[in-house]
DNA sequence: TCTATAGTTCGATATAATTCGAACAATAGC
DNA sequence: GCTATTGTTCGAATTATATCGAACTATAGA
């Protein structure tokens, strides 16, 4: 399967960013994989058909939260929390330090 | 006009702070008060028609983001941010802390 | 090659949000 | 009471999002 784009840390929006996040299911996702460090995508499908799962990957990856890459047949997640930390400094750890 | 409704800050959803916060003209009526303190409805309307503002400031103020008080004709609106503090400590601060 | 596994993409439906004009409400000042 | 000023609410149209099944792609392993 082909290579995502994951866009540039300096072109990424706040507003996506925020936006991407305000919803439960891709918060949930963003909490596990602070938790975790890495998952698939099947770790955090919660039951839920694969292809609204399959949604909120891509607009956590196009918003620059996350990062996908391939691994046999398989997607492997994580944050790139490093990256957004350069841009948004503290806004991924105070969103993460509020309790589920 | 009668007085508005405001959330209690313990009952405000941080995915719906970060929903409000997403839409580009809510977030520079955010940035203009955290600048300027408070300001009238009118002050931060910028030539859009009065009902969306009207709107903006509803998404705004039910989120628990902004606190508007009756003063005369106008509304005066200011940010929650010390009550936000308490519940989402340094996320108010992580996103104004970004250039616009 | 055949099958299972893991996701993506498409398409259709349903739900929600945005936008803005028009009508309305409340206050201030004359 | 009349008028101007500020904003709200309503309603309708447009646009965006979410959801999920079905078809598809790609890889691994037997």
């Amino acid at each position: 399967m082909r290579e995502y784009r994951h866009p540039q840390i300096t072109e990424v929006q706040l507003e996506s960013v925020l936006y991407a996040l305000s919803d439960p299911i891709r918060l949930s996702i963003v909490r596990q994989l602070a938790r975790e460090g890495e998952a698939s995508c099947a770790a955090l499908e919660n039951g839920r058909p694969k292809s609204s799962v399959s949604h909120h990957f891509r607009v956590l990856r196009e918003a620059g939260i996350i990062k996908t890459r391939n691994d046999g047949t398989s997607r492997i997640n994580e944050l790139r929390d490093n990256e957004l930390a350069e841009v948004f400094p503290g806004l991924l750890p105070a969103i993460l330090a509020v309790r589920s």
